[in-house]
DNA sequence: GAGCATAATGAGAATGAATCTAGTTTGTGT
DNA sequence: ACACAAACTAGATTCATTCTCATTATGCTC
């Protein structure tokens, strides 16, 4: 579960594309792969980079159509790293999911969970005249490293 | 409070320029009124427009200078909006303020308020390694009407 | 295994929000 | 009133993201 490249997580991913009708492509394989490599949120041009080297290369509408499908799917999530830049990162099919601290510095993020937290937001999604069916939490502020 | 022009609001936020160490300058001074007019996140470019026709017009720089320093005093508060485009509201100076629920399909942007939410940030804050100043909450789904 | 419809792909152009630059104006303390 | 720094505007620039379109590959059917 704390292996950096999560296969049951790439598989999962590929089994739910196909289910829901896509064909088998080498780039979207691609992404997926290189996502499942990475445990927090990775932009989409730091995929692109990491892709573009491949043989044959991936282009950059390919990663983030991709990135945009896998989201739709529930697979991936998106989140605002910093200032109008999204960041990706993958979806524990279980349900198993934690949030970001940004630093307003040095735009480090650190992943953290808490269980009373999900309970809230859960509580107040069913109270909304919105089907929520996603949320997202960013606490900002200032990294012990950044603070001195 | 619930005037849509939030007199008070506005004054608090000129003095707190002020007493930062600012000048009193015609368009910070108009994208805090305007500001004071919004109840809820507006774009920097409705701004921008909606100030622009202004004698003298405000220069969409301005604009942008001014939310960033009324950001970083705390006295508004930035969200995503819609895939790349940031939503500025004013911050109420007694700390009360509120969340978005967010409708995928039509945008529409639904606030809210939970305390025991509230609650729950604030506690993983303390046992955070981070100095946290700022959290965001956004829930995302499908709002009634969208949903048919 | 060949043929077909169509999804997937990649290169690069286009878009659009946000930032930067340069030169000008304005506010404030003296 | 003067001087100097802060604030301002217009427009160019940057940079993430999306779009276009010609090309390639996939999965089906026969």
């Amino acid at each position: 579960m704390t292996r950096s490249t999560d296969t049951s997580w790439a598989e999962h991913a590929l089994e739910t594309l196909q289910a829901a009708g896509h064909r088998r492509g080498g780039a979207r394989t691609a992404v997926v792969e290189a996502l499942a490599g990475h445990d927090c949120a990775v932009t989409a041009l730091d995929l692109d980079d990491e892709l573009r080297r491949r043989r044959p290369p991936v282009g950059r509408a390919s990663v983030y159509r991709a990135l945009e499908q896998l989201e739709q799917l529930g697979l991936v999530q998106r989140i605002e790293v910093c200032r109008g830049t999204a960041g990706y990162e993958r979806v524990d099919p279980a349900g198993h999911h934690h949030h970001h601290a940004i630093c307003r510095d040095c735009g480090r993020m650190v992943p953290f969970e808490n269980s009373s937290l999900e309970r809230a937001i859960h509580e107040v999604s069913e109270g909304m005249s919105f089907e929520v069916t996603e949320h997202d939490v960013v606490l900002r502020g200032t990294c012990e490293r950044c603070a001195n």
